[in-house]
DNA sequence: GGTGCAATTTTGACACTGTCAAGATGCGTT
DNA sequence: AACGCATCTTGACAGTGTCAAAATTGCACC
């Protein structure tokens, strides 16, 4: 009985209420949770205590789920890496475009998915996560595919003469390090104007396209 | 005679002994005593408790000579800018090279100079800092001539015809964002082969290079 | 030389954080 | 019905940034 008394203290479950003493699905809920308080108040301003406060349940209930506060972060990351890995995927195989089109719309997606999603994006690429051992295996996993799409899709582009460049490993990461770049740079608010976005990318976009000429 | 007493017990001050009560010059010794533990540890592990330990004074010692701990790290961060505006400067006016040697310079320093000083390129243009009004006064004014420089190096670049595209602007926000990029990748530990820096910024030069053709 | 002021430093305290150990609770299986 | 195990809670600890009030000292002025 005492989770009921919890539950008055704090009826602001991000989840429905608790059907019982188990949760049921908090993993879950905590993963919903976290991204809504990420959403409302940034990444730093995430703690462990206010999200498991959030979901219902006392400080140390995460710990079951997630071995730590980097484990939580490494999970919400993955699911942003499979979301833009399907992004660009769907974009890379769809027949109704051109090549020039599917490279104009990878580098403008890039830079709006990043745009749209600061602190997600923030999260997958994070220092934090990356340096060291800090990236849990499942990460590692999702993201691994995704960087590997990114360089199957800027070598064809390559190979088939539509930007320039010799060696396509080189130069598929300067043209990953132009959008992560640009990315960056607006998100941490260097580039003050927001509206520019899609001008910057699409500035990019002719800078490395061969001229026919 | 208490500081006496202290110093027995921690030593290892970075500046010399102090030689009364009030140290003399603790805003100096503090900046320098964080940048030696941000180089052992990296920036998450610096806590203003253990640099004033370090420093040989007490906790919020510091708090007198900087309103925060984001006030510190913007001053480190200011440093930072100084140096790479100075070196950016030195090459730009550097008689002895052409424009194009210029160019390739300022690329392959600037991906350098962050991959040298990683620490302090990560404080340069952390979210941190620049996100909302966390930056101050100080680093404005160093950082905004640092970011001008670089727009008209750039342009002048593009007006001599070494590089493409037609908006000054945007041209050097994708260049920034290129070097910035390749940068932020190498020093997360994404790009994990950090022998390959010169390579990459040398396909970038080449990527943007007009050819004379 | 003594005195008072202002700069500097310290001690104490508070709220907050991540995380561990030990106990409580309830579901599923035997 | 009873046991085991996953799940959740309470209690605790070390560490953090930062504020308020007290202590210490250097310096200018009489």
């Amino acid at each position: 009985m005492r989770w009921y008394i919890a539950s008055m203290k704090s009826p602001d479950r991000t989840q429905t209420a608790r059907p019982s003493y188990h949760h049921g699905d908090l993993r879950q809920a905590l993963l919903l949770a976290a991204k809504a308080l990420i959403a409302e108040a940034g990444i730093d301003n995430l703690s462990l205590r206010k999200l498991a406060e959030r979901a219902g349940v006392s400080r140390t209930a995460p710990y079951h789920h997630f071995s730590d506060k980097n484990d939580l972060l490494c999970a919400i990351a993955a699911q942003g890496f499979r979301r833009r890995h399907q992004a660009a995927q769907d974009t890379f195989n769809d027949p109704s475009l051109t090549a020039a089109q599917k490279f104009a719309e990878y580098i403008c997606g890039y830079v709006r998915f990043a745009a749209e999603n600061p602190e997600e994006y923030e999260l997958m690429f994070g220092r934090n996560i990356w340096k060291q051992k800090h990236s849990t295996q499942e990460l590692l996993d999702v993201a691994y595919p995704c960087f590997q799409h990114q360089l199957e899709m800027i070598t064809s582009w390559q190979a088939s003469g539509l930007i320039g460049g010799d060696n396509p490993l080189r130069t598929s990461q300067v043209i990953w390090g132009t959008v992560h770049g640009i990315a960056k740079l607006l998100i941490d608010g260097i580039y003050t104007d927001s509206a520019q976005i899609e001008e910057v990318s699409q500035c990019a976009v002719t800078l490395f396209i061969k001229k026919a000429s």
